[in-house]
DNA sequence: GTCTATAGAGAGATAGAC
DNA sequence: GTCTATCTCTCTATAGAC
């Protein structure tokens, strides 16, 4: 992200520097949690300073208009969100690969669940801010691993599927339990889900994906998954 | 959905009623679409009275305020979220019925995706609107459902899924071409999807989703799916 | 570099003529 | 039942003291 005013830091030392990046550090983190639960548009600068324990001015001061503090936390999240599907490789295993992909969504989705709300909700009402992401960027790496998963079927390693609907499959399932949170805890009648909730349903979404893959289970059926008492 | 104001007309006859539910009709469409783009904050009633062809204090008149529309479009959707989840009964073939459940999906994805954007952005937010219907009506629908699919399961007439984590992954993906539709065309390379489109990765999805749960594919491959040129 | 006080724009809602 | 004009409030953004 690109700051709009130039530290001018009149005697530059170490300790300004500091203080600098931690206010913007912890506006990035309070603008992200604001963002997530009121989309941008119900997002207030006052809310944001509030959570961030600073007073309105300042988050002008460091960012200018608060679009362009909506997309600094949009770029923060895109460089989180492109890195795991690294995981998919030509010459790694697919069962292998794939369990270290779709684990590593669910972790995305149960510790950075408000991040994954900011880029849905970006989506959903046109991606205007990250247009460039998703044509360029994000259309390329899809080309390359769709590329990648094409040769695991093409040498008979996994059964043959769309690569393309595939990882949208693997999106939109991990990234359901973060964006869809609220409606999943409704469902099971939960009040939160726990870290053993989130590490058993985890297992339930490899299982299904690596069957749609025609991989075989990693691990035996469980006796249950999170279900509510009254199931 | 329950209009705040009731119609007092003078000399009633049919006519006038019928004014009033185009009036309606027209107004909750346009709510629609512009709740979807911009989400209930960022949505104007000034921008919903110009896309309905009608003065703003008009939409005042037959809703009250902003958020008694945003309940009357939300309901209007809920109603339609929860029909087609009845193909799933006991005594159905485990294949055929949910074929006919995902197919209806996809097709609502198709026909209905501004429904569905504004459906997921209230969830996305909190769904302060919608509580009850998703810890009451939804939550006992899927406990009934559930039980539909472990009875299969018992009956080994489907693989062993936790059923809940199931019916999520079939919300997820087949939202996804809703919910996401900005994404899924620019990772394509495509301005818009086509009928045949949706056909092709319906297709796809029924395959993925039916071979998840240990079923047989209901088609043969096909030589390829939605891609870009380049692909 | 930080904060208070406020200007200015835009939105929801309504009064009152027709 | 319909629409114009307007009131009021909230939010972004900034000026200017410290």
């Amino acid at each position: 992200m690109t700051l709009k005013t130039d530290p001018v830091s009149p005697d530059a030392t170490a300790p300004q520097g500091r203080i600098r990046r931690e206010n913007v550090e912890r506006i990035l983190k309070a603008a992200e949690a604001v963002f997530a639960e009121a989309g941008c548009a119900g997002a207030t600068m006052a809310d944001i300073a509030d959570k961030a324990g600073l007073p309105k001015a300042n988050l002008h001061y460091y960012f200018g208009t608060k679009e362009d503090l909506y997309r600094a936390v949009l770029d923060n999240i895109l460089r989180l969100w492109l890195a795991p599907i690294n995981a998919l490789t030509p010459d790694a295993d697919p069962a292998t690969a794939l369990t270290a992909y779709i684990t590593t969504k669910m972790e995305a989705s149960r510790t950075r669940a408000l991040a994954s709300k900011v880029f849905a909700n970006e989506i959903l009402h046109g991606g205007a801010q990250i247009e460039r992401f998703l044509s360029e960027d994000l259309r390329r790496l899809v080309d390359a691993k769709a590329a990648v998963i094409d040769g695991w079927v093409a040498e008979g390693r996994m059964a043959p599927v769309d690569a393309r609907q595939f990882l949208f499959m693997i999106w939109a399932v991990t990234q359901h339990y973060a964006d869809f949170d609220v409606q999943v805890r409704k469902v099971l009648g939960r009040r939160s889900l726990t870290r053993q909730d989130f590490a058993q349903i985890t297992a339930e979404v490899l299982r299904l994906i690596l069957r749609a893959a025609g991989l075989p289970d990693p691990a035996p059926p469980p006796s249950s998954s999170p279900t509510p008492a009254n199931a």
